[in-house]
DNA sequence: TAGATTGTTAATCGATTAACAATC
DNA sequence: TAGATTGTTAATCGATTAACAATC
């Protein structure tokens, strides 16, 4: 699969389906905690019934990391495990500002495990006066105007958007100003960026519609999310 | 489109694809601002600038709620709005129960545009002794024993899931005990739960893991995100 | 060896996009 | 009327699943 014969050349890097990165996060749990009940190897099966997939979509997603199993043994966890976090980027983690230090912005700050998935958020900053200078989660918030010279300084390449929406274009073109070049976006679509700069939206109104629309189209109580009564089943 | 030729029979209500109930949302909002500009009517085309869209998706979207427009004018914002919401389950916002006020369950109680998008969070539970009795943005904390009591009496239908993962499956069993029947999951995938409940699984190490590998990918200072310097566009 | 598992090619499935007649 | 827009059928595209030879 990886040819390594002109190293020297840069490779077109591989970019990968959407759908089969979204799924290698999952993968990794899985072999964390296999690697905790003491297991060296792992084949695709097992994989498969620990995320509820099936085998040949698991070794289809572990592929364009790049690895390669064995016929009968499968894989070496810690081999594997390397490729996943090596192809999405996590082997170190990335060093991250965050801006706007809302309720939202204060939640992900506290939310230690994104250090291992390859986001280390080690700036906070808001326009609010009286949150300049307090610290949230060990981190000190400074003002917006700080960010330019100090994102270039520590070659922080990473950004976490959490401003109120009317603020969401004028703080992602600050972050564009500082050097940033990947915005992690919690506010509303439609953010114009220069080309270059990617932007992975957080919609969690989607979720939420895809889950109420179920809800309202299940059998029983389909009109209303207050059934009249949960016990009867069978109104005459 | 609609033919509400036997009223009486229970229709197999419509599912709809689940990309387009995720772009629903969208739609709303800029249904929203198009109606404070004034206007009454809108074309999918609008919509389609408005989303970076083409128009036929949008008007494939837009069928799955049962609307239906007029050519050469589009749609009445209103009828639209209320078609949108009324296939979501948003008409009159959904009461829910949120389970683990950490600081994502805080942030989440905090969020107050929810309201206007189905879900109206009426009820906060956490185990924690010193948390019990607390105000957390107006909700005051109840130990989550009192959940199935209060959740059949108030008819509640939806429950927001918090905890630290080691508690998810107990408290999602809590849930459904409680008589709860979608629940939207902040929690890990693979929640084992009875037919008939419906979860969402909310995963944010997905979209950063999208978000890390493009930037992964990206043609310049392709193998780090910690580039050895950001202006030197071409080193000899 | 036999059998489980891998990697890969082909078939299926679903969503997006294109094409176009119908309509106001 | 002419032209913009709708609703719908057909074509394309991409992802998932099935089938199968290769391998340890």
């Amino acid at each position: 699969m990886q040819q390594p014969s002109e190293p020297s050349k840069p490779r077109p890097m591989p970019l990968g389906p959407t759908p089969s990165i979204r799924r290698l996060p999952r993968y990794l749990e899985v072999l964390e905690a296999e690697l905790a009940k003491g297991h060296t190897q792992i084949s695709c099966t097992t994989i498969a019934e620990a995320t509820g997939q099936i085998a040949v979509q698991v070794r289809k997603d572990l592929a364009i990391t790049g690895i390669v199993g064995r016929p009968r043994t499968g894989y070496q966890i810690a081999a594997l495990t390397d490729s996943i976090k090596s192809f999405l980027g996590w082997s170190d983690s990335c060093e991250a500002f965050l801006i706007g230090v809302g309720s939202l912005g204060r939640a992900i700050l506290g939310y230690s495990d994104f250090k291992q998935h390859g986001l280390d958020i080690v700036g906070a900053f808001d326009a609010d006066p009286s949150k300049i200078g307090s610290l949230v989660h060990g981190r000190q918030i400074l003002h917006p105007s700080k960010m330019p010279n100090l994102a270039r300084r520590m070659n922080i390449t990473i950004g976490v958007l959490c401003v109120p929406q009317k603020f969401a274009q004028d703080a992602a073109d600050l972050m564009v100003q500082s050097g940033i070049r990947a915005i992690w976006n919690f506010t509303r679509p439609g953010l114009k960026l220069p080309p270059g700069v990617i932007v992975e939206t957080v919609q969690l109104t989607a979720t939420l519609a895809v889950l109420t629309s179920r809800l309202k189209a299940m059998p029983k109580d389909p009109n209303t999310c207050i059934p009249a009564s949960i016990h009867s089943k069978n109104r005459p």
